[in-house]
DNA sequence: CCGTATCCAAGCCGATACTG
DNA sequence: CAGTATCGGCTTGGATACGG
């Protein structure tokens, strides 16, 4: 189960070095981004829209994104469009129809993603065991 | 430039797969962790208690995390060291001191976080340029 | 030194109602 | 169909004060 470690692997020294390198805003906005990735529904809504390989429509993607809000879908649709990572068009007809896709920059934030959620994923227990750990030892959590 | 597409390379889709697999209570606390990747705090405090190679206390983590208040640091390290992602020795001394030191866990999830983080360090550039796109866009059109 | 307790402001998000 | 508008509960996190 357990990889043997790669000797490429990146170390979080070098991340820093090269987040040296960036303006402030930039590294606020690369903050920003990261953040997209744990946001209540932009990388599943993301997900949903790139594993159909054709445009999908907005209450298409309602359907799959389950338990999301109108209002929510809407704000995480714009939001994911102006970050580059959907495309929305619009047709004029009646009654209207919005056709969303995945772009190349969306396919490939999925593709760095998936990694971390899989190792994650595949951790899930390891967690559980070090939080069942704690509680047993009856530490008082931290409030609010 | 751009790298050739590995064959391996992780799809969505497969994570899906894997994802079914888990409990209600172990997909539910796998998003959970994801989050913390996007949390203000925990990812930035863990690379503090990483990045210097001996335990660290309460007040050298606040400097080095700068704009965290003390509240939120504690919660955060309350987090951490619950989810095995980092340990908590106190000693019986007067005035008290608080050692905080990474988890072999903790590094593998900063392992697994590093290449993600560069790659959107890296794309900062391509995201500011679609945001500016998208917003000199203005206010859709009617028309066009 | 290392926290806890309390207050409060801001933001997220669901529910609901309405529009072109 | 695909939104917008409004409300209100809930969580987050900073400021401050206090405790062991």
């Amino acid at each position: 189960m357990k990889k043997s470690v790669k000797k490429s692997k990146l170390s979080w020294e070098e991340i820093a070095e090269f987040c040296e390198t960036l303006t402030e805003a930039e590294d606020a906005l690369t903050r920003e981004m990261v953040s997209r990735i744990s946001d209540k529904w932009s990388l599943w809504t993301m997900s949903v829209v790139a594993d159909i390989d054709e445009p999908m429509r907005f209450s298409r993607i309602m359907e799959h994104v389950e338990g999301i809000s109108q209002k929510s879908l809407t704000k995480t649709l714009r939001g994911l469009e102006r970050d580059g990572l959907i495309t929305r068009k619009v047709f004029a007809e009646v009654p209207p129809r919005v056709e969303y896709t995945i772009t190349a920059l969306g396919s490939e934030m999925l593709d760095n993603v998936a990694p971390l959620w899989l190792w994650t994923a595949k951790s899930v227990q390891r967690f559980q065991a070090c939080r069942a750990a704690f509680d047993d030892r009856g530490v008082q959590p931290a409030r609010k």
